[in-house]
Formats: C-alpha cells, sequence, structure tokens
DNA sequence: ATAAACCTTGTAGTCGACTATAGAGTCAAG
DNA sequence: CTTGACTCTATAGTCGACTACAAGGTTTAT
C-alpha cells in the first residue's frame, strides 16, 4: 500500500492554486509529478504537497520562482554540489532570510506606532497624527 | 534653508531604482515629487527618501504596490479614516507580517538542517542526505 | 450509454512591474 | 557657445507569473 496518491486537481484543491499552476511550475522545474498513469493523468505523492507548499511559502515572502528553484535543487539533489557550496549556499541564503525578516520588522514597527498612536474611537483619524515622524530614518 | 533636495537621479542614485522607476512609482500615486522647479524638474525632500527606502523594503518582503500604496495612504492621510478603521486595518497588516516572519522562520529553518547535515568538506554533498526529510510535514 | 466532471497538450492572452526609446528642453563646464 | 550630462512627457516593449481558451481523451454517476 502507498500513502495516498492525488491527482492534479486534488493536489490543486489542497494547496489553494489552479491545475494551471501546477502544470506552469512542472514547466519550470519546479514540481515534477511522481508518476503517469496510463492514461498519462499526472500523480503526486504527498511530497509533492509539502514541495508545493514550500513554493507557495517562498512565494509570498519574496522569492521569485527562480529563487526558489535553486532552493529546491539544493534540497533534492545536493548530491550534484559539493558540501562546501552548499554550505556557502545555505550560509548566504540564510542571511538573505534574516535581513529580510529584519525589514518586516521595521515595517510591523511603523504599524504599531501607529497602531498605539490612534485613540481607536469612530472619529477621524486625524487627531493620531504622530504619524508621518515614523520610518526609522537611520537604516541602510 | 532648506534640507538637501534631491533631483531624481540623486534621489535615484541614493536608493539604487532608476530615475524611470521613480516616475513609474509617481504614476502609480506612490511618491510625488514636494515640488517642481520652474523648469519643471521634480524636487524631494529627505521625506521621499524615506518613502522610498520603506516602499522598497516592503517590495522585497513580498507587498505589492498596491498593497505598499496602502500602507502609504494610511501614514500620510490617516485622517481620511477614523480611528477604528486604522486600528483594524493596522491590527490585520501586522498579523500577515507575523505569518510572513513566520514563513521565513520555516524556510531558514530547513536550510539550517540542510546546513548543519553538511560535512562543509570539498567532496560530494550526497553523504548530507537527510535533505529531503526537511519541510515541517505538519503545518497547513 | 450518455452527460458531467475530470484529465491531456498546446497556444494565446493578461496583469503587474518595470524598462527602453523617441523627441524634446535645461544646465554646467570648457 | 557648444558639448555632454542631466531633465521632461509620452508611448511602446519586456519579463515573470500566471490564466484562459481550444480541442481532444477518460472516468464516474445515473
Amino acid at each position: 500500500m502507498k500513502t495516498a496518491s492525488l491527482k492534479i486537481g486534488q493536489l490543486a484543491k489542497a494547496t489553494g492554486v489552479s491545475n494551471e499552476t501546477i502544470r506552469f511550475y512542472e514547466s519550470k522545474g519546479l514540481l515534477t509529478a511522481s508518476e503517469r498513469s496510463s492514461n498519462g493523468y499526472r500523480h503526486y505523492g504527498s511530497d509533492a504537497l509539502q514541495r508545493l507548499r514550500f513554493i507557495l511559502r517562498a512565494k509570498r515572502v519574496g522569492f521569485s520562482l527562480d529563487e526558489i528553484a535553486e532552493l529546491l535543487a539544493l534540497r533534492t539533489h545536493a548530491d550534484a554540489h559539493t558540501c562546501e557550496e552548499v554550505k556557502h549556499y545555505t550560509q548566504n541564503k540564510m542571511q538573505q532570510i534574516d535581513s529580510k525578516i529584519a525589514e518586516l520588522q521595521a515595517i510591523r514597527q511603523s504599524l504599531a506606532t501607529l497602531h498605539q498612536a490612534c485613540c481607536g474611537g469612530s472619529e477621524s483619524a486625524e487627531h493620531c497624527s504622530i504619524l508621518n515622524a515614523l520610518d526609522d530614518p537611520n537604516h541602510e
């Protein structure tokens, strides 16, 4: 017995994307069906589910499909690269992620200031105008 | 005396984007020149510098120009909305940012595992193949 | 056994975010 | 006073990431 094989539509439904998007990702080399049945239908295992979720997660935080392909290549055939390369690449990518987190935190801070400055009542928000002085002026 | 007025090219250089991009952002209502000199040239104050940096920061973490416009609208004429609205909007946006941070941390974790699994030597990385078992299997 | 609901490939169209080009005016240096 | 580096507007082209057909084959439900 094998763990739940999914057809394209089921995979699509499970992840909230369209069938076309999945085929598009396949054409870009991001996600291949583990096998095709005799009628040509694509069949996916739960690894594909994980992989696709990884893709979507990475997309939401601003990685391009090309960058995501790189990340995935690293995961799936790390044997094509030396350990040294993998070490360097992951190191770099982690730093990149740390900057993204820092940038998100900066934006979050602006919003938090705005949020706190705001009385929350139903009057116009013009009273809460500490506003413009936001955005860290001392960065990069 | 006023604080450093910048022409478009200087603003572009300072932020690493092209003049065209700045004009494009203006056409989208993201960034307007504080004034035009008699010859029609755009002139920007340091607020524009901050504003543009905010735009780029938000872009890097996956916000669309439309979303960024919304964020900026909030900052600049909060008087157009009630406090209540602002409170709700910022609350929502902060949650969205928190998910993005969580997603980044998940990706970072995958990379960290990969990084640690890897010996770092110059041999092929096929030894470091704890690889595929990455990606949290238990998260939406 | 026929219709509805799937799947296939292939090609074309869309949308967001630029990017480049044309044709013009302005300004600072030699 | 002209050459080179800037600026302007306006329009067209590009690129990434889909999205929507078209034209067909398959499977399932009645």
